[in-house]
DNA sequence: AATAATACTACGTGATGCGATGTATTGTGT
DNA sequence: ACACAATACATCGCATCACGTAGTATTATT
């Protein structure tokens, strides 16, 4: 799938991963790749730009003898999932106007 | 609307335009304003770069004594269609994914 | 005479997904 | 005992793209 289009959307997959149980990167990434495809680099970076703009908060746990970062949802990244379901139908429409516009005739 | 998220989205809508009728710059704009939210600036910055790609050819006229570019789409501009049109289903994916998860519980 | 509409161009910026690469530990098969 | 996969995270730099800002120039309207 291009890459352009998946621009925006990876990161709000990310959120709603962690929306209800609180993750950690392998983990995050396991769960999404039967449905979404997101490569490991991009995963990091998303995480680590969701902590600078507040969307969620990092817990460093210990476990086996191993660190593990346990990403949770603040506040504002439940909003930027509701901004973003707000946004689909505008995507939506642009879908339709370009099949719309394909079948002319 | 998200800029992000049109990603990829704008360059087909254009091509889809100009797909049964050829069309200039400033009718383009007109007809998609209603749908879609497009910047002077930013189409023309696609139609160039459609243009370098072989998506789109231009033909300039006359018209009114002033010089009017025609924009008629390639078998390139077709493809890069159909090739968008087999992508959208990954994008309903992933809103479908991002709808479930965040609906868990 | 002033303003809106028509028509196109150019520059620079910020955002983001990803490949490539690296580090380090634990578990498993042979 | 050794090799290899799995677990777990981090960093750098690149390419792409939408857009704001600004500019040029002609024609139509008020």
């Amino acid at each position: 799938m291009d890459v352009q289009l998946k621009r925006g959307l990876l990161e709000v997959c990310v959120l709603a991963v962690i929306r209800n149980q609180p993750s950690y990167g392998y983990k995050i990434i396991k769960d999404m790749k039967p449905y979404v495809e997101i490569s490991e680099s991009t995963l990091y970076t998303i995480l680590k730009r969701l902590e600078d703009s507040d969307m969620l908060i990092v817990k460093t746990v210990e476990h086996n003898s191993r660190l593990r970062k346990y990403y949770h949802i603040t506040s504002r990244g439940l909003k930027r999932i509701e901004e973003f379901k707000s946004y689909w139908p505008d995507m939506v429409a642009m879908y339709e106007f370009i099949v719309r516009e394909d079948n002319k005739q």
